[in-house]
DNA sequence: ACTGAAGGCTGCCCGC
DNA sequence: GCGGGCAGCCTTCAGT
């Protein structure tokens, strides 16, 4: 796997690209940074701030388990819901549980 | 600082731009994923391409510094760095040295 | 710092001592590992522990950090916690906020 | 499986001890975190403290690997190796071997 | 300069 | 055997 080969074209062409990435990444980082020192400066507390983004992730979160949870009733309740009766019983079933 | 009022709005302001860029950001973590993926898929190893990267990474920075070392020496030596031609003759200097 | 010096002897201790904790630590692991193992001996999900174990952990958590907040009102609005009275007016400030 | 029944009840039973387990890990853990904080204190690079440890890990490692093979080629030469003085023979022929 | 936390990376274990 | 998910480790950075 030498210079100039096959596989070496392949090789470089993936470092260049993940290295291209990697830069694009540390932007968008740097950008990051900036904000929260932006943040500061307006009176703000970093660290409050990580706690609220925190916070909102993972209620984003647990909405989408909660959603995964709702799919499994579905599925484990087979053909009944496909219909609209039975898929808003399930619903139904699903709101008294959670 | 409830809704509605100023802090508030920037403070909101703030959190959504971070959560913007913390997406962003996903995409590009995700895309190198993908690239190590595929060059696994093209018979190389991710754990090496990883090395080759840092390695080229490391000789990048070392690069740097060595220049932000000449940049030093250059202002040191005054003026003579500003025409081309004593930048040219400092470097010679520089490279004897190095 | 070679072998028989002072340092060298301490290092020893050091470096033996966090050996053998690390075999403890291996022992207990595999100790939960035959647990899960035998969970699932018995029908049940380990997948399924998992989750109820880190969801009870996560509600501690989730506690502490409450009592955290708490913490943090108590000391913004200074001396007035310092009196049963603005305690408990703090404290109900604070349940309506959660 | 809900609570009172025996399931529940030997669920419950799994996850209190599992939680047990992982409490007694964390103390071990902790220990040798702060082993390693007293290390550095006496002047003892951490990051090297475990490489160390990783390389007579590893060298422990090897020897096992090695033992097993040794095993290997007992077995092979059947009974031989069930006498001390035949073992012997055996561990002599494989020394060279190796 | 050191400590404590936050994020990223690596190795491990599971299920497919 | 492989890829995904997860825990542990390392590194970096803000704060002191």
């Amino acid at each position: 796997m030498t210079e100039g080969t096959v596989a070496g074209e392949q090789l470089r062409s993936f470092v260049e690209r993940i290295e291209n990435l990697e830069a694009d990444k540390k932007v968008v980082t740097d950008d990051i940074k900036e904000l929260y020192s932006a943040a500061k400066q307006n009176g703000f507390d970093p660290k409050t701030i990580r706690k609220v983004i925190a916070y909102r992730k993972q209620k984003k979160a647990d909405r989408e388990e909660q959603q995964m949870l709702l799919d499994t009733y579905l599925h484990a309740l087979g053909e009944l819901a496909d219909t609209p009766l039975g898929s808003a019983a399930v619903r139904r079933e699903f709101e008294t549980a959670a």
